[in-house]
RNA sequence: GGAGGGGUGGCAGAGUGGACGAAUGCAUCGGUCUUGAAAACCGACGUGGGUGCGAGCCCACCGUGGGUUCGAAUCCCACCCCCUCCGCCA
């Protein structure tokens, strides 16, 4: 259940075109119709056999409180009759678990609806609303592979001998630039926007993946430890956002507002072979994730305000940048509205996704089954998620020494990084 | 990993195979009283689903999943989680 059923039922029309939209096949929609109408069928019969069912025993008991003897031939005779309801309620109930689990399959794999105003397409829809900074040229910079393994920041032959290819080894400078960027990204969401920090466990269950909807649209992308049906964590949303999974949030609790850090790891299936220098496509990265829990009316400023707090590290860092509204196919399954950040990298000239800030509104809500009390005596109502990088480290480290790079061959330290460089300046050769 | 104890409404906490969706207390909400507040008293107060214009009626839920039974919060099995002790360990 994501779409809810109410609304399955309402607007069918609505939901193939919006499926169609997002590259997804519409067919979903009729078989969660049909699977829908079949369940009420069997839940109608069921319930009135099951009535049915409860009254017989109830009698059975009254007769035995009243001096029946249990084993008597009245009792057996009360209890033939409901001994046959008791077997057809059996049958329901068996074909009422298949349809209930199909019913159950088709709604998981209907998409979120975009936002009416999202363009419908793919990457060529995507609009381009906003541009800070300007790009720089690539003049006589290098790109930051060159530079990093120069400097012995990082070193990607060695994270291939010890994991693979796509697991780099940050070192020397280069993790003193890994633990400032985190530690100063911490610093801003909480001491300045008020969000609250969390350390969350980096493998979550089964349970969890599904509500934020890694399961079932992005099962293959994630690591798994079979063995104990555990799933690493494609990114700090997952176990954020289930922090509050199977709760009713008391009346006035939100908004809700965390950021955290963590490492996150995707298999990057199907991307084999692309970007395979630098650290700009890795299967092991750090970010810092801000998610947030508010009441249905406020999340479209939501939004607004994540971008921001998104944006203004990348300003304070002096990265050039622009900011994308992506177009229906460009944005997966649970989003109803998304940003992407993209930094300006001069040394390989290309534009790259730093952060992603997407407004999910009920959707992971339903699935997880996040609730809250308008007020004290009011019915619980679903709240709207959300969330947005601020920042993915890889990329931004990318653009930070292809910047920042000079002449010979040394980087200049950013500013607001440097309390956590010992006020160190630059990054020179040794 | 071993031994023992335990998971019941927002919280605390009873619960004998049939009257139990569940005593009682606290909290919360509405009301009476009061100049106002407190106290006291009266009343309401779980979640999800089905059906009906509606008052309502019906079904399910006592950690999860199975089983026994006409009937399970209660009995049986498996699993999960929490607590105590022992072992191991960064």
């Amino acid at each position: 259940m994501s779409v809810g059923l109410q609304r399955l039922r309402d607007e069918p029309d609505m939901l193939r075109r919006a499926t169609a939209d997002k590259g997804e096949d519409a067919g979903v929609v009729d078989r969660a119709l049909d699977l829908d109408a079949r369940r009420r069928d069997l839940l109608a019969t069921g319930d009135a056999l099951k009535a049915e069912r409860n009254d017989a025993s109830r009698k059975i008991g009254e007769a035995v409180r009243s001096g029946a003897d249990p084993n008597g031939i009245q009792v057996a005779e009360l209890k033939v009759a409901s001994t046959r309801v008791a077997a057809l309620v059996t049958g329901i109930d068996a074909e009422l678990a298949t349809v209930q689990a199909a019913l159950d399959d088709a709604m998981l794999r209907i998409p979120n609806p975009a936002d009416p105003d999202v363009p419908v397409g793919g990457e060529e829809a995507n609009v381009i609303v906003r541009t800070w900074g300007d790009p720089l040229p690539r003049d006589q910079r290098r790109p930051h592979w060159e530079l990093a393994e120069e400097l012995g920041m990082i070193d990607n032959v060695r994270g291939a001998k010890i994991t693979g290819s796509g697991w780099p080894v940050y070192l020397g400078a280069g993790s003193n630039l890994q633990r400032a960027l985190i530690g100063w990204f911490l610093d801003v969401h909480t001491r300045e926007s008020g969000m609250t920090e969390v350390w969350p466990p980096v493998l979550v269950n089964a349970d969890s993946a599904r509500g934020t909807g890694q399961i079932p649209d992005k099962e293959d992308q994630m690591y798994v430890a079979t063995r104990d049906d555990l799933y690493l964590i494609p990114t700090a949303e997952v176990p954020v956002t289930n922090l509050h999974r199977d709760e009713i949030l008391e009346a006035g609790a939100l908004p809700i507002r965390y950021a955290a850090y963590s490492a996150s790891f995707r298999r990057e299936a199907g991307a084999a072979g692309r970007d395979t220098r630098g650290i700009l496509r890795v299967h092991q990265f750090d970010k810092v994730e801000m998610v947030s829990f508010v009441r249905p009316g406020e999340s479209e400023a939501e939004l607004e305000w994540l971008t921001e707090r998104a944006e203004a590290l990348l300003q304070r860092l002096g990265l050039a940048y622009r900011v994308l509204l992506m177009a229906t196919r460009e944005m997966g399954f649970v989003q109803a509205r998304k940003y992407d950040l993209e930094v300006w990298a001069p040394g390989v000239e290309r534009w790259l996704e730093v952060s992603s800030v997407s407004n999910f509104r009920d959707y992971q809500a339903r699935r997880m089954a996040i609730r809250h009390r308008a007020d004290a005596a009011g019915k619980p109502q679903l709240v709207h998620t959300l969330n947005g990088s601020a920042l993915a480290l890889p990329r931004t480290v990318a653009a930070i020494i292809e910047t920042y790079q000079q002449p010979d061959g040394s980087i200049v330290i950013p500013d607001v990084l440097r309390p956590y460089f010992g006020d160190r300046e630059r990054i020179g050769p040794a």
